[in-house]
DNA sequence: TGTGAAATATAACGCTA
DNA sequence: TAGCGTTATATTTCACA
């Protein structure tokens, strides 16, 4: 695995700062495209399929999580076989938007179980909550409990989610190249 | 890195088939909490952390996802960095609700170069989008381009997200046990 | 970019409880 | 059946040319 990286005398990521998309290239596109596919591809794999040496292919990617581009790596969970089938979004809203309520309700209900994904977004609404639960009931509880309960929140929408499908992503189309 | 298994001779996954979420043990679920946190971890370190034999430890996340619990493994991009700093959710409601309808759109927004996630949901709203783009005019271009210009998308709804977190996830408070 | 050597991970096996 | 340790193989990492 592309694993955690301390770099000791090279110092790859100085070409990335000021405007980072520009200064990529279409070879770290490529592996980005790579690896958002499958992230446990081998470098060796990696650098085959892009025609580098392994050696320069290690290099690139190791950049790219120097400069901060690749984040980290998440596995993927198949959330029905884990026994939560139910998947839903629920919209938020809030009767008072100061700052210390925003930022304290979008921590609690980021941090709360069941919670796959939290969106601050503008607008009547503030939050969207993706979540995934046991069945019908548990969804009711969640919202009760852990979504209406908290004093802030006016209201509450709850939409079932039938399906849900990682995105081609923003890489497909280079932007300026 | 825990990387594509190939089994040759033995069965692990037979254990997890008609109830798998109550054959998840604890072991298991820290395994998964463990490589949610960070999928890059190695087998090493993760058997360490867990307190089990390295041979062990490999030998249960391959069977995690032999019985498809684990479906894969994603690195995470910096949008921003990347130069999509603007994200929103777009939300997509149909004026004819054929099945074919249905999932022709929905193929062709997931695959549309820019849409993070794609959510197929019930209500009054058909989809969700969650889209990276450049700037507003990026974001307005996207949606004219790419959404309205399909003939049975009958209204579009575009909410600005200020920011996205992922959540706790479903594992952190065991289910059954 | 390529090479080689050390460190590490993985797969497969047999043994134990 | 699950866990453990060992071995052989494969892979990654790092230093250097």
């Amino acid at each position: 695995m592309l694993g955690p990286i301390t770099l000791r005398n090279a110092q790859p990521p100085a070409r990335r700062d000021s405007d980072p998309a520009n200064t990529l290239d279409h070879v770290d596109r490529q592996l980005l495209i790579a690896l958002t596919e499958d992230a446990g591809v081998t470098n060796k794999a990696l650098a085959g399929r892009l025609g580098l040496a392994e050696s320069t292919c290690a290099y690139r990617v190791r950049a790219l999580r120097e400069a901060g581009i690749i984040t980290g790596t998440r596995i993927q969970l198949d959330l029905a076989l884990l026994g939560y089938p139910l998947q839903a979004i629920i919209m938020v809203r809030l009767g008072s938007h100061t700052m210390a309520n925003v930022n304290q309700l979008y921590d609690a209900l980021a941090a709360t179980p069941g919670v796959v994904q939290a969106f601050h977004v503008a607008g009547a609404d503030d939050f969207y909550l993706h979540v995934a639960v046991e069945n019908a009931e548990a969804l009711r509880d969640f919202v009760l409990q852990h979504v209406t309960s908290h004093r802030v929140v006016r209201q509450t929408e709850t939409h079932l989610v039938f399906d849900v499908r990682g995105g081609a992503g923003v890489l497909t189309a280079p932007p300026g190249r």
